[in-house]
DNA sequence: GGGGCGATTCTTTTT
DNA sequence: GAATCGCCCC
């Protein structure tokens, strides 16, 4: 291995070893790469075999890149090496273990909508007045407490105001009622590794046993239960090396503490420290005026980034009126920079506070012609469609789930409602039994004729295919089940437009099943339902293909891209309102937008409406983001931008307003052949009447709608290509 | 008892 | 703009 591309104090935490390591790692300053090299070191020179090595990251996109880039280092050893997420190690930890707790091995994870069925379910369950509490808030509250470590018990202790009281009793059943459908949600995962590490040393003299040396990523975003098992398996040999930055906090809400980073060495004893503050990414324009945004938290380790690259550009600064106009102003400013500096669509990311603010981008995007890629919103795997299959899935793996039985028994619809399920429930608390068992017996239920037949139906559909279980593979079981259920046949005779596209979803999750079972032959259904439910909508992202990425600051954390469009910079968007009320809000907040700056590495735009519109009725911002005016006046460069939609107009008798048909972006310079239409922002459509020159010198000589003729240089022209001048 | 359709109510960020 | 809720009709 070479160290050669190793900086000084890279090479030094590297090379640490016998003490914990805390390096804190600036924005682009090769965090990943000192990570992957302390890897290979540990390995090559024997200082901890591969398979006593555990690092853990947050996605599975950032485990993903972790383990190429160990490969390449060490190629041999990738099969042993343990890198994963938090949560998919930790399901893996208890897909073995859970049976200490009463749990059986196929347990059902819930996902966020999930949890939100069962609160509901529990919360009817328990004679609490009509819309008291909303499952929404209960989850959330039952989430905080999950993250803060709170036991049911201790949350009824706390408990005063009688809301409180309500919430530590739903939690307290709602917990007892996931053991009972034998399921545990997202929080869990983390939480149930610690009670068995808790309850029987022995496991956790095994798994210390196992992982001798243990590697953290983004170490500032751990919250309470993954600091703890971070700390249940180092204590003992405090072979530990956690890598992170402080300024790039932005998951408090989740639970996420600052503090796990800044007390490191309290929780863990004497340590190396390594400051990583050069920055190999952004030009220094754009990280002064980072800095000097972050610079005004008041809670944070003090730190530089140095710059290693030129002063680059400015970062331009675009007022708009309206998100419409920001939209047109983004694609605007895209446009031209392909055309100026000859940049290829996945050069850029669009970056935004909330998921909804990408409806307006989107259109924009939709309008020119500009491939893009939306990341996150509404995921693949939160469908409707989809989560009707999976709960196919995890009832016939785990027929105790009955979140999973209620959503998928009158799917597709066989006229089994919510009297009759109401019905199931009670008789299988009388009887004590399962409620899938109750099914098969519909008359002890007083239920016959249709509603009887159906559960018969049902019963029999999940028998059969739990029977099968052990015999088909994963690809095989869930082709015959959408067959037999009739989910295919539903879709397919239904006359409703969207039916068609869920039709397309369930085939192209038949797809991914079977792409599972190439990529891990004897994988079972309960591990492909496991990978499923932890993947995300950024694994699936494919950096490879020349798209706009559009997506959340949030997502973009980790990444980098030579163009940065950070959109909405008006106060009560970014930052929240919400987040208005308190510092330390306020400061994450703060730290979000230094995240997005400095995933930059050539030009920032910054873009604000005076005006936004917001879901339903008009709600208007218009304060710019306080964020602005903390970088330096000299950084910025303010790009003006008038609307090209009143100009695009074209075509047509004069005083009527016709549109101008589909257009598409020039861009590659040879675009154009004579007899093309294009359009010019100012002097509207014309026709290419000839070619000179190739390549960045081109020429094009047009002569547009009222007679008027330009010998135009395609490089600074901003032409579009139209279709066809519609009347 | 079930299904369909209009009214109402939310939206921060995610494993 | 979607997702849930509640009402009304079959």
């Amino acid at each position: 291995m070479s160290k050669r591309n190793l900086s000084k104090v890279q090479k030094l935490a590297v090379e640490s070893f016998g003490k914990p390591v805390l390096i804190f790692a600036g924005a682009g300053s090769g965090k990943t790469r000192v990570l992957t090299y302390k890897i290979a070191h540990l390995i090559k020179n024997n200082l901890v075999s591969a398979e006593h090595i555990l690092a853990v990251t947050f996605t599975n996109k950032a485990a993903k890149e972790m383990k190429e880039r160990v490969n390449k280092l060490v190629p041999e050893k990738e099969s042993i090496l343990n890198i994963g997420t938090f949560h998919s190690i930790c399901a893996r930890i208890l897909r073995k273990e859970i049976h200490h707790l009463g749990y059986s091995s196929d347990f059902s994870i819930f996902d966020v909508q999930d949890q939100k069925s069962l609160v509901k379910v529990v919360i009817e369950s328990m004679d609490i007045p009509k819309n008291y509490v909303t499952p929404q808030e209960v989850r959330h509250k039952i989430s905080y407490f999950k993250n803060k470590l709170i036991h049911p018990d201790e949350a009824k202790k706390k408990a005063h105001l009688v809301v409180e009281k309500t919430y530590a009793d739903i939690y307290e059943k709602y917990q007892k009622a996931l053991v009972k459908n034998n399921a545990v949600d997202f929080d869990d995962l983390l939480i149930l590794p610690l009670t068995i590490f808790e309850n029987h040393p022995n496991i956790l003299e095994k798994y210390r046993e196992k992982w001798q040396y243990i590697l953290v990523d983004e170490y500032q975003d751990t919250n309470k239960p993954q600091f703890m098992f971070v700390k249940y398996l180092a204590e003992g040999h405090h072979q530990i090396c956690v890598v992170g930055d402080d300024d790039q906090s932005i998951y408090g809400w989740r639970g996420a503490d600052i503090r796990n980073i800044l007390d490191f060495e309290k929780n863990f004893g004497n340590c190396d420290v390594f400051k990583l503050e050069k920055n190999y990414r952004s030009s220094a324009h754009i990280l002064e005026a980072a800095s000097s945004v972050v610079k005004n938290n008041k809670n944070r380790a003090p730190k530089e980034l140095i710059p290693h690259n030129g002063a680059g550009e400015k970062l331009g600064l675009i007022e708009t009126n309206d998100e419409m106009e920001e939209a047109d102003a983004v694609v605007n400013a895209l446009e031209k920079e392909i055309k100026l500096q000859k940049r290829n669509f996945s050069d850029f990311a669009i970056l935004y506070r909330t998921n909804a603010q990408s409806r307006s981008l989107e259109d924009a995007f939709r309008r020119s012609g500009i491939p893009y890629n939306i990341v996150g919103g509404f995921r693949f795997y939160e469908r409707k469609e989809i989560k009707d299959l999976i709960g196919y899935l995890s009832l016939i793996v785990n027929p105790k789930d009955t979140i999973s039985l209620r959503r998928v028994i009158n799917f597709p619809p066989r006229g089994i409602g919510m009297k009759t399920v109401d019905k199931c429930v009670i008789q299988a608390s009388m009887k004590k039994t399962e409620m899938v068992e109750v099914l098969s017996l519909p008359e002890e239920m007083g239920i016959r004729g249709k509603q009887a037949g159906s559960l018969m139906t049902f019963y029999n559909i999940i028998k059969k295919y739990n029977e099968l279980l052990p015999k088909l593979n994963a690809g095989e079981l869930v082709r015959a089940l959408v067959e037999e259920a009739g989910i295919v046949r539903y879709y397919r005779e239904s006359s409703a437009p969207e039916d068609q596209e869920r039709l397309a979803n369930v085939m192209e999750f038949l797809k991914s099943v079977d792409e599972f079972m190439a990529r891990t032959p004897d994988g079972g259904l309960s591990q492909f339902l496991e990978e499923v439910s932890l993947l995300t909508d950024l694994d699936q992202w494919n950096d490879e293909t020349n798209r706009v990425t559009l997506m959340t600051l949030h997502s973009a954390k980790g990444l980098e891209f030579p163009v940065i469009f950070i959109t909405g910079l008006e106060d009560g968007l970014f930052p929240l309102y919400s987040a208005l009320e308190s510092v330390e809000k306020l400061e994450e907040e703060r730290r979000l937008f230094y995240v997005g700056l400095t995933r930059a590495m050539e030009k920032v735009y910054l873009m604000y409406a005076n005006h936004r519109r917001r879901i339903g009725s008009d709600e208007l911002y218009g304060m710019v983001s306080r964020f602005v005016y903390e970088m330096p006046e000299d950084k910025l460069e303010k790009i003006s931008f008038t609307s090209a939609l009143t100009r695009k107009v074209v075509g047509g008798r004069p005083g009527q307003f016709t549109k101008t048909a589909v257009s598409r972006t020039v861009v590659v310079f040879d675009d154009f052949r004579v007899g093309d239409y294009v359009e010019h922002a100012i002097f509207g459509v014309g026709k290419v009447m000839a070619l000179s020159g190739q390549g960045e010198n081109q020429r094009v000589g047009i002569v547009f709608k009222d007679g008027l003729k330009k010998k135009l240089v395609v490089k600074f022209a901003n032409l579009k290509k139209v279709e066809s001048p519609e009347d």
